[in-house]
DNA sequence: GTCTATACGGTGATAGAC
DNA sequence: GTCTATCACCGTATAGAC
């Protein structure tokens, strides 16, 4: 989960130069993330995120060639983060499908992942991907994989339980567009409505779809434990 | 459900001059609409507007004194058509509580609310609305007094069964959360994710959170006779 | 009411010194 | 790598003719 790579320009550069690099890119994508969460997407200009990371606007240019590829790098920031907090969390998990629906669902409100700002740029950069084919592809990748496995998952539970006639997609769905919602409100209503709530409505509502487990899914909402150990990067 | 009323300048105008002008009004909020539908929220400008419209710059802002004037009145109007819709549908449906459940719930899917580009408008004000005071004003205030009657019927639902100790907001979080999610999937999967899709899944999770009353959800669930009824303005 | 013309500030991006 | 200075452009908004 390292902060960016650079294959347009691998080669050539001494490890302590490529570090420092991906340093200052790294400070630059949290700059923009705290620029759209305070003056929102429309408002965020070379200028504010300059200003937030306290260098000169004609930094910000040298270190991302284009204002574009400054948020196609946010975004691409966000979509792995994302990506690597379920995959880290499945990894960790039994084998047992309803077990593996109960953490697909609790990955997504991880501490990490349910940053108010952070929310509110994914909204922001979500509203905007529907005119913006670049945005789009990405946070449709993002997608795609996981919910093949949520589907994987759901089509296994069901049949376990005698219900292989019912259809997984929609069951995924559910789950998934469920935690969707669910986002919006955190960023709608932080103050009265949190991760807490937001994991409690998940849980009842996986049981509640699948009461045949409802003991197994009580035991896995129980230990809140979430260890999110996000710095730990292979390598 | 008029476009658009004139609080400011009520008087002195001959009735055939306020049509006029709340005509042209409405125009220009479709314009707005559209814009923002095809080129994104950040992307749309007067000049886009003005064109869409057939229309010079110096016209809209004629018609709203300012760029954002016209933005919130777009917002107000689909939060007040928002509103019309679920009180209507609520207004014809039976008043018992599983009913109302189901109305609210099967209103968010009507037709003309789920206009892909009405939903694109939403997704991308609502994102912006976090930096707006202005913009989560209206949407607040849209979603408080809806929140409350779904809250009510929740409660009453479960009481009904002997499940009084169960959380109503939690339950009602729940089927608005969804109906969150599954806005956002029919905005983005558009060509394969339709309204009787989120119509299923919609009636499948109101099946799954009360089983006691499956008759009478699928019941609800089969008219899909959604009459709009749009046009019909108190008057 | 609608237009054309225009003022004015801010925006993304470049040039070139250090 | 980072800065200051600067460019061309485009955004909102206004003025004034019709």
């Amino acid at each position: 989960m390292s902060l960016e790579q650079f294959p347009e320009q691998g080669s050539g550069l001494s490890e302590k130069r490529v570090r420092s690099r991906a340093r200052r890119r790294g400070q630059l994508i949290a700059a923009t993330i705290d620029s759209i969460n305070r003056i929102g997407f429309a408002e965020t200009t070379l200028a504010s995120v300059a200003r937030i990371a306290g260098v000169s606007q004609a930094s910000v240019l040298f270190h991302f060639k284009t204002k574009d590829a400054l948020l196609v790098a946010t975004l691409r920031h966000l979509a792995e983060e994302y990506q690597a907090a379920w995959k880290t969390a499945l990894a960790k998990a039994p084998a047992d499908s309803i077990e593996r629906i109960c953490t697909l669902a609790a990955a997504d409100f991880e501490p990490a992942l349910v940053e108010r700002k952070k929310i509110a740029v994914w909204q922001a950069l979500w509203a905007e991907a529907k005119s913006r084919p670049t945005y789009m592809r990405i946070c449709g990748e993002r997608d795609a994989e996981r919910s093949a496995v949520m589907v994987a998952a759901c089509a296994d539970a069901l049949r376990a339980v005698g219900r292989g006639g019912e259809s997984a997609e929609d069951c995924a769905a559910a789950i998934d567009s469920l935690s969707d919602g669910l986002w919006q409100r955190l960023l709608a209503d932080y103050r009265s409505f949190t991760r807490r709530d937001a994991l409690r409505i998940v849980f009842s509502q996986l049981k509640a779809n699948f009461p045949e487990y409802a003991d197994q899914i009580d035991a896995a909402a129980r230990p809140r434990r979430t260890r999110v150990t996000k710095g730990s990067k292979s390598g």
